[in-house]
DNA sequence: GCAAAAGTGTTTAGCTTACACCCATGA
DNA sequence: TCATGGGTGTAAGCTAAACACTTTTGC
């Protein structure tokens, strides 16, 4: 059945980023406070239109750098110091997601290590970093956290929580949960990243040998760090691997 | 920096489909002929606008039904008898993509059995099953194969790409290779859609042990039947599972 | 009978797990 | 000295790979 393409019906395209963090041994997602109707108030997953010219790459790039400073880091190329991950993650599309016009949102997804502090930018009054916990309970039971009692705009809860699932399966069979550390890290630190991600306990020993004997995951720098107290440990940074394989094993549920 | 919204740039927006099935011990990808500008005459995905009420999903549920008489398969119920199985893949927005306007492309994948035949629909003058090893590797060679001279059309060669790889990688850990088979198979059946999609040899007696050893992925007939000439092989229907744990391990390349 | 495909049994090697044990530091 | 986290050793159990072997049909 043929379709006019000359009266194709125009969309607004948007990206939404679903920036992940690790903070304080939970897995954190960047929100902003939205500006303005509709869900004006209500916090929201940070993006923004896709402009004229523009890849849609470009433009996730060039909005985790407003929101946050960090930059898109291309794998093929050495990371810069304030790196981030990014990937597509999905596109959505509902017609009425969002009641002003047919807008269509391809999300992305940025891992990041601990920062400073969020920067507020963009159409944002301001921003912060949330447990991805206490935005995702909001869904299923609307019972009312500590500051900040509404679930997230459009829908960006189910965005968010896509985005969770992406990162939690890529840890296992990729070198992404590194992405989540600073440039030098410890083992320790870095089985506290998965740790977070999973939400679950893992032996420190078998991590240990696990991660040290898949061959390009860590390179050692040579240093050693006492910053979480206890014995010295190696310092690391990642190696030329993506993938994993053997690949980290999740306990079971 | 804030972008006025009022003045949001239009875009089309368009579903492409990389319809996969396996014919002959190969992996093939649906094509159809472009009876338009530009490219036409060129071999591209099957694809078309998103009406303006429509959701993405439905969108390429509707280009399916058009292009194979297939109908996408919600998992959650019980299979039709043309059903295949159809999901998003990736979205694909490069401003010089196509040349008459800014369009957004959300490819979806879709994985089907065998079909008797590709029923030409759409603004497609004709449609036919493409072995994906020839498609691809018109993109690195331009070696002219037996009767399709060019490579496809757009970044269609890059999407089928995508697809193919997701399919590779999806059928390791979940059931999904049963989408390639008629409603009731048999292992050495469903051994070769896995021998097919990943271009790989595998031991018949190891392959019959791991998959009827892993729980919920098949479930038997009752019935036997010799279509594949030799002793008489089990009937079986694809079970609930939808992951498997542990995976099917695709051998090192 | 013979070819062909379907299945079963068995051995070996590699990996994960669980946990005992030792190491090096700060307080 | 003790608490804390870092790191190594080792034995048990599970899985996959390789392959010998039996089963059941069509021709």
């Amino acid at each position: 059945m043929p379709y006019d393409p000359s009266a194709f019906p125009p969309f607004a395209v948007t990206v939404d980023l679903v920036v992940l963090t690790v903070r304080q041994h939970a897995l954190c997602a960047l929100v902003v406070r939205r500006g303005e109707q509709p869900h004006q108030g209500r916090w929201a997953l940070p993006g923004g239109f896709v402009r004229g010219d523009e890849d849609l790459s470009a433009a996730a790039a060039r909005e985790l750098t407003e929101e946050t400073g960090l930059l898109a880091h291309d794998p093929t190329h050495p990371a810069p110091p304030n790196a981030a991950h990014l990937e597509q993650l999905a596109t959505y599309g509902d017609p009425k997601r969002d009641p002003r016009m047919r807008v269509v949102s391809v999300a992305h997804l940025a891992l990041a290590p601990d920062l400073p502090a969020p920067r507020a930018g963009g159409d944002a009054h301001s921003a912060r970093w949330a447990p991805v916990e206490s935005l995702l309970r909001q869904e299923d039971t609307f019972g009312r956290e500590a500051g900040h009692g509404e679930p997230l705009a459009f829908d960006h809860a189910r965005i968010l929580a896509d985005g969770v699932e992406r990162a939690r399966s890529k840890i296992e069979y990729s070198s992404l949960a590194t992405a989540f550390c600073p440039r030098e890290f410890t083992v320790g630190e870095l089985r506290r990243v998965y740790e977070a991600v999973w939400g679950v306990a893992l032996d420190p020993r078998n991590f240990h040998r696990k991660v040290t004997g898949t061959p390009g995951f860590l390179v050692p720098t040579g240093g050693t760090t006492t910053r979480q107290g206890g014995r010295p440990a190696q310092l690391f940074r990642a190696g030329g691997a993506t993938l994993l394989n053997p690949p980290m094993l999740r306990p079971e549920v």
